[in-house]
DNA sequence: CAATGAGATAATGTCGACATTTTATGATAA
DNA sequence: TTATCATAAAATGTCGACATTATCTCATTG
């Protein structure tokens, strides 16, 4: 039954790479809890696969250091710690600055339009960001994406891109509703103009430096929250 | 029977775990060459084990991008390209500059005595660099992960680690006798012991340009070398 | 003679089953 | 009552088998 499933939506891809996505989802988002045991009868009630995929599945996000296997105990989603955060954060931070510093030098007419395009797009938005917290976000990531791309570098984008997942976790777990705290929002968007004004002069050491601390304070604020210990059970 | 043997050896990990080191080995030395099928029943031969162990092993390396899959035609080992090899030793000098910037502002005593330690081990093996070169470029990297690891950052040096397998990859391709030349040999010597001064003198933005350069030199020289298509094929 | 297509061959992707190991349960003894 | 150990229950890791899909062979046709 579910062996012909398989046949009759014939564009179906790769079951595990499906079972990845949605895995990953779950696992950014908190649907699985720092530390929680990934039970196979679970997982294989919850997306509908034998354990095959779902090993597989797994095995790709042990890499990604989103869950942790033992020997004969099987796999458990990566426990979170202050440290770790921390650590990500920074990085991120270094990384992200390291992408801009690249892009204003290599940047071209094409990647500051894009710039001004997600601008935009992000600015319209302004409003809406109580609505729809997670729309904003994407067009957040959008016009940081939009910067970064100017390094011109697919090995370092894909860097970034890692850092970012990892970071997204923490940031989905404790700042669900921090974000809409409207002083730090305006903060932000003052911050999304300098960067955007700087980028343009081709200031890269003041658009390092900006970068450096917009990705710094979401880590500051995190550090300060109570109650990671026990989301790390 | 086979199924027996696991039971025998009970010490033995997780099956994938092992597969996973010998195959990215495999790929790294260019035993499977850039591009080739990686077919099922010649890798059950090859690492005695059945499906199952091997597809969580490919899925890891699939994260790492040493095997790209197509949806049902198998695995291949990740192609190479003059233009990939560029990005990635480019960003592996970047990252590498960002080690090292970071380890002179937070490295402490016990971080130089290990760069030392690993400098006096290295260059006492300089005479045997065409008896064991593989020995030799153990203790080459080992040198630079003393240097790096004072950084004290795991996120960072992880990403250095990945950047690092990925170009070797491209270094046992071409440069296997490459490094037997005694010329570039002792230049290199030179700038390691550059670097080490510049390291205890704490001066952070000379060793970043050191290490740079340090690390776009082997990318130069395989950007001359020819016969890169057939490899990819 | 080249191109097309049908049948055969081979390879992939998935599931169910089985052995092994871990964890939970409960009985016995000090 | 509490600690220890044997037994039961559950969960993991691996393999073989099967359906599906891709690739190869080769005869037929325009």
């Amino acid at each position: 039954m579910t062996k012909t499933r398989l046949a009759i939506d014939s564009r179906s891809d790769n079951s595990a790479l499906k079972v990845v996505g949605d895995l990953k989802q779950d696992i950014l988002t908190g649907y699985f809890k720092p530390g929680e045991k990934l039970k196979m009868a679970r997982l294989k009630e919850r997306y509908q696969v034998g354990v095959s995929p779902l090993r597989e599945a797994l095995s790709q996000l042990l890499i990604e250091q989103l869950v942790v296997v033992e020997n004969q105990r099987g796999f458990k989603v990566h426990p979170v710690s202050r440290e770790e955060m921390r650590d990500i954060y920074a990085t991120r931070a270094e990384i992200e600055a390291l992408c801009v510093g690249l892009a204003v030098e290599k940047g071209d007419d094409e990647w500051e339009a894009g710039i001004l395009a997600a601008a935009h797009t992000m600015h319209k938005f302004g409003e809406m960001i109580d609505k729809d917290p997670q729309e904003w976000e994407r067009r957040h990531q959008a016009f940081h994406t939009a910067i970064a791309r100017g390094c011109n570098s697919p090995t370092l984008l894909q860097v970034r891109r890692s850092l970012y997942e990892k970071a997204s976790r923490y940031r989905n777990l404790w700042l669900k509703e921090n974000m809409a705290n409207s002083d730090v929002f305006d903060a932000n968007q003052k911050e999304h103009q300098q960067l955007v004004d700087a980028l343009l002069d081709g200031d890269g050491d003041r658009a390092r430096e900006l970068i450096r601390q917009h990705l710094l304070s979401p880590s500051r604020a995190l550090e300060q929250t109570p109650g990671l210990e026990e989301l790390a059970g």
